[in-house]
DNA sequence: CGGCGAGCTTGCGCCAGCGCAAATCGCTCC
DNA sequence: GGAGCGATTTGCGCTGGCGCAAGCTCGCCG
């Protein structure tokens, strides 16, 4: 089932924001949406041509692999993210692979169409900046604390911005949104299943947080927080 | 010494390729310039209000330290790269330090003249969303590397990184433009100034590479490349 | 209802590479 | 020329955390 989308929905993305009627209906001519299963591909790395992404519903992964076998997960993309953009501006081939965790529902928009929109409406060139900005410090982020922190850490770390970047709160805490598999956030914070799963259960007992079927709850954020934070 | 820089410089400049005359005039009617000496701060982590630089002439490192002594080196900036310009459109403040490794040359624009220049001349925003691309790739590498490679691999892929981005090619081989301590080699890898001493020392005997006064130059490019894919 | 498979936990041994300490090198400035 | 200083090299011991192997849990399907 493939929504309608209306001017609404697209000016609720924070990649069409502060675009005029007029900008918003020249983005839906060109838009096209797509319905997918979970466990989908939706786009290799080394794939070509590109097209710019944005998620309306669901989850999809974003992996790196090497030519080595190892990966990493380069991000999780919730509702309302852009994600297959970086293509666009380098070398026009997906750098990463892109797979959905759930049922989800994307829109997107050609390379051609999407510089042509660019070049009509600069808000919208100016808002990807933006996005991309805050994601390069992100992983910058990632980078030092890779460099600098042990691994208890980096998972504690990892784990508050998955719930600043997707967390729902409920009556026992602030659950993360996406299915998250042990191996995914090891992928995210570079260490191994062994390690989180080490981690994990070590806080589990202590009660700061819940696993259930694969969705992470955090009962106890300061803990957490301390853990992160902690100098000894 | 202060020089005169006129459109020709300007349009040299990645970030306003592609504009036509009268842009380039824009442009240069807001332009602030300054010449510095070796061992200059240009700005501080968090220091606001925040501008956008590029470097005309000269090398400066940008680095990131974090809340424990820990610290990284994001970049080395050259000639006609630009700098600090993340800032603007993330929280306004600056997320790492700017120093110069040598005498050199910047031009900036302050937040909101940068943003009217995008707003005219789409083509900047385009242009800045090129570099920023590119830059997030970089960075996505060194943060699969540093997951999965061992530390001689990250430093070859540093070298090789550094050559790509600054390399001159001289009589005894490829010659990088910054002056590198073995810190600022570990700072970018990930790992400690005596891991790093050892692989060059390693690498110097073997003839690959020569250290000169802090510089480096890489004699035998195709064996260091050998070094970093090598999968045993 | 029982068996299968994906994901998770946990005990254990091992080693890459960190980091101290001390010596050395090579500039620069009296 | 030599004192002083920052950068580099190198020997050595220690350990965080990786990764194998084995066992466990739980949901799904026939």
């Amino acid at each position: 089932m493939i929504p309608r989308l209306s001017r609404r929905n697209i000016s609720a993305l924070e990649l069409f924001r502060g675009l005029s009627a007029t900008a918003l209906d020249d983005v839906l001519k060109l838009m096209l949406c797509r319905s997918m299963a979970s466990d989908t591909r939706i786009f290799n790395q080394g794939d070509a041509p590109v097209r710019a992404h944005v998620l309306i519903d669901g989850s999809v992964r974003i992996a790196q692999s090497g030519s080595d076998g190892g990966q990493i997960v380069v991000r999780f993309i919730g509702p309302g993210e852009m994600f297959g953009t970086m293509a666009l501006f380098t070398d026009r081939r997906y750098p990463a692979d892109a797979e959905t965790l759930t049922d989800a529902i994307e829109v997107s928009w050609s390379e051609a169409d999407l510089l042509k929109l660019m070049g009509r409406h600069p808000q919208i060139a100016i808002n990807a900046l933006k996005i991309v900005g805050r994601r390069i410090q992100e992983t910058q982020d990632r980078l030092r604390e890779l460099s600098t922190q042990p691994v208890e850490r980096r998972i504690a770390y990892t784990v508050l911005r998955l719930a600043q970047q997707a967390g729902r709160t409920t009556a026992n805490g602030v659950t993360i949104g996406f299915p998250l598999r042990r191996k995914d956030i090891a992928d995210i914070c570079g260490t191994t299943l062994y390690s989180v799963s080490r981690a994990l259960t070590r806080w589990e007992k202590r009660g700061l947080v819940v696993t259930r079927d694969q969705h992470l709850t955090i009962a106890r954020l300061p803990e957490i927080k301390q853990i992160a934070k902690a100098n000894p």
